[in-house]
RNA sequence: GCCACCGUAGCUCAGUGGUAGAGCAGCUGUUUCGUAAACAGCAGGUCACCCGUUCAAAUCGGGUCGGUGGCUCCA
């Protein structure tokens, strides 16, 4: 038995393990695909995070019956103990015995000079191969073909499409089982289920791409656009109210007309062009610019949660996570360099306290620095990107820098939110920009009474609330935070007569400002409880003869915890103190 | 936009050339019930849309729209 065969890896060592499994599984499927398809190229065939993927040349797509056809090769492959063996060949070797295969040519010629060229060997076949990979095919215990997909050759898409087969593999059936599950329950989450589910919101091919929020979903909506209004009056912000359509003049000046186009809504009327506008930024611009600054206003903190609309490709949208008409918790700060660092400080903090309330752990953030083609001098660039690191350095978030990956305009700040289930989603941004002030030819007016020219920090803390609440719908699996929920409190009576005292009961919560419904259908307790289950009320207050005698209810929770009976007081309070703590 | 797949009742889905179905939801009635689905009846569809093949199309072919999974994109 190798040495690190499954049964005693170090933990520390299973990703590597894996990701050699992965790769080795991916050579046996490629070699059961050219069996089935001889005339198949070869492109490359890489682990990833969850599994691997090969891509293929194939002169028709793979069917889920190929699939089929290509596991059940793979499996007799892997019930013998078929040896890997890598084989170091010169480069004219390798060209050689590729001659047929134009993509691992193209690798070949990639390869530097100085580097090794090796293949790797199972049975009869040999692919090009870094390597390393597991000592036999009898070491793959676990694996599953999942997908076929298209996927452009080298990413691009002006090259040829190619045919991709996604697959994983485990050190084990259980393990592989567990990954499984995580798949189904990723899918139990999907917020497009649950947004139509728990009545929420929905699509319509009318406007594709582009929500429509019912009562309860516009309700949830609305508490987090308030939440941020209740932050920004502790942190000094402006909420501003600018149009939705503007001349392209503007957008010529912005830029956007040049690097945008393609995403914008263009609308002509009496001759003019207009643009939808996809961002607030430039709206903002002008509202700066209506009036003259002095550095004792700096910073100017406006606020905008302006509906944006970006026309994005078909095939590229996807539930509320990626739509055509949304808006954000969108805000422009202008101030002077020097007060940058204190401001990202603060959007950190604002981002601290926001996630939390929301139920979302600590987020990750990378710094994306000076890009190669730029504006500004490298003195700005330096003052800028410190200004930002010693911000994350303060705030004592973990981040990583990206070198080259800012924008031309100036660097960015991105972070990305980890849910329930370990999925990464981008949601915060924060950038500063050193171009808009340029081109509006924006200015205040210094101590001395010189003319200066302030910079923007773009920041949006939830990102997109669509968005947001996407993710939030998934990371909670529609069970929102009390303070978020859209009905917090269901009273259920157990029969009619009962139904004054829950009316009672009902009248008192709603009262107390909570958002309480009660449930008189002619259902019996079982299915109402049932229903409000589905529905993922935090409480049922159910209430019978017991409870009427004597002014109390019995709770239950959505999570099947029972409390039971108690005084209304004490259940009023209870609720009320989750709503404040926002727990 | 590209590749593949999909579109039948509000939802989930069956129906492969010959009279459009089920469960849930809805409505009506009966039942009045103690922590995740009472019972019965009724109603509900231009089978996404357009064009074609055929005596006959939900079913076969072409196109359009929309969706799903990927790829590319997301200054």
């Amino acid at each position: 038995m190798p040495a690190d065969s499954p049964s005693h890896i170090n933990p520390s060592d299973l990703a590597a393990y894996r990701h050699r499994l992965r790769h080795s599984v991916s050579h046996v499927m490629a070699s059961a695909v050219v069996e089935l398809f001889p005339e198949a190229k070869l492109a490359i065939g890489p682990p990833t995070e969850d599994g691997f993927y090969y891509d293929f040349l194939v002169s028709r797509p793979f069917s889920p019956e190929d699939l089929q056809a290509i596991e059940e090769r793979m499996r007799r492959d892997i019930a013998v103990s078929i040896p890997f063996q890598r084989k170091e060949l010169s480069r004219v070797e390798a060209e050689g015995q590729f001659a047929a295969q134009p993509f691992k040519l193209e690798l070949i010629a990639g390869i530097p000079a100085d580097e090794p060229i090796s293949t790797y060997r199972h049975g009869i076949f040999e692919d090009l191969c870094e390597g390393p990979h597991v000592e036999s095919t009898a070491d793959i215990k676990a694996f599953k073909l999942l997908s076929v997909a298209g996927a452009y050759w080298r990413g691009d898409e002006k090259r040829p499409m190619l045919q991709r087969i996604y697959g994983t593999a485990f050190e084990s059936q259980d393990a592989l089982d567990e990954h499984l599950h995580r798949l189904e329950e990723a899918q139990r989450r999907d917020h497009r289920v649950l947004g139509r589910e728990l009545g929420l919101f929905f699509f319509d091919p009318l406007a594709p791409a582009s929500p429509f929020f019912m009562p309860k979903g516009a309700l949830v909506y609305n508490l987090l656009v308030e939440y941020m209004r209740s932050l920004y009056k502790r942190y000094g912000y402006q909420e501003v109210i600018t149009p939705q359509i503007f001349g392209t003049d503007l957008w010529k000046r912005s830029g956007h007309y040049d690097n945008y186009i393609d995403n914008m809504y263009l609308i002509n009327a009496e001759e003019r062009e207009y643009g939808v506008k996809p961002m607030n930024c430039p709206a903002h611009c002008l509202m700066y610019m209506n009036q003259r600054h002095s550095y004792r206003e700096l910073p100017i903190r406006y606020a905008d949660f302006g509906r944006l609309h970006r026309f994005e490709r078909s095939g590229v949208t996807h539930g509320l996570t990626r739509v055509r008409s949304f808006s954000q918790d969108d805000a422009h700060i202008f101030c002077r360099m020097e007060q940058v660092n204190q401001e990202i400080a603060d959007v950190l903090a604002m981002t601290r306290e926001s996630f939390s309330a929301c139920g979302l752990g600590e987020p990750r953030f990378t710094l994306s620095m000076r890009p190669e083609k730029r504006l500004g001098t490298d003195e700005m660039w330096d003052r800028a990107e410190a200004a930002l690191r010693d911000a994350l350095l303060a705030s004592g978030y973990s981040f990583t820098e990206v070198p080259g990956e800012g924008a031309f305009y100036g660097p960015k700040i991105d972070m990305f939110a980890k849910d329930a289930i370990g999925r990464e989603w981008q949601l915060s941004t924060i950038q500063l920009d050193i171009n808009l002030p340029e081109r509006f030819d924006l200015e205040y007016v210094a101590e001395d009474g010189s003319f200066q020219r302030p910079v923007i920090v773009h920041r949006a803390v939830l990102g997109s609330i669509e968005r947001f609440l996407g993710v939030l719908i998934e990371h909670h699996a529609g069970a929102f935070p009390v303070w978020l929920a859209p009905v917090q409190a269901v009273v259920i009576p157990i029969a009619d007569r009962h139904i004054e005292y829950a009316s009672q009961v009902a009248a008192r919560l709603e009262s107390e400002g909570v958002r309480v419904s009660m449930d008189a259908t002619n259902e019996r307790m079982n299915a109402k409880v049932r229903n409000a289950q589905l529905q993922k009320i935090p409480y049922m207050l159910i209430v019978g003869d017991r409870e009427a005698a004597n002014s109390s209810v019995s709770v239950r929770l959505r999570s099947g915890e029972n409390p039971g009976s108690m005084p209304l007081d004490k259940a009023v309070a209870r609720i009320k103190e989750a709503i404040a703590s926002r727990s």
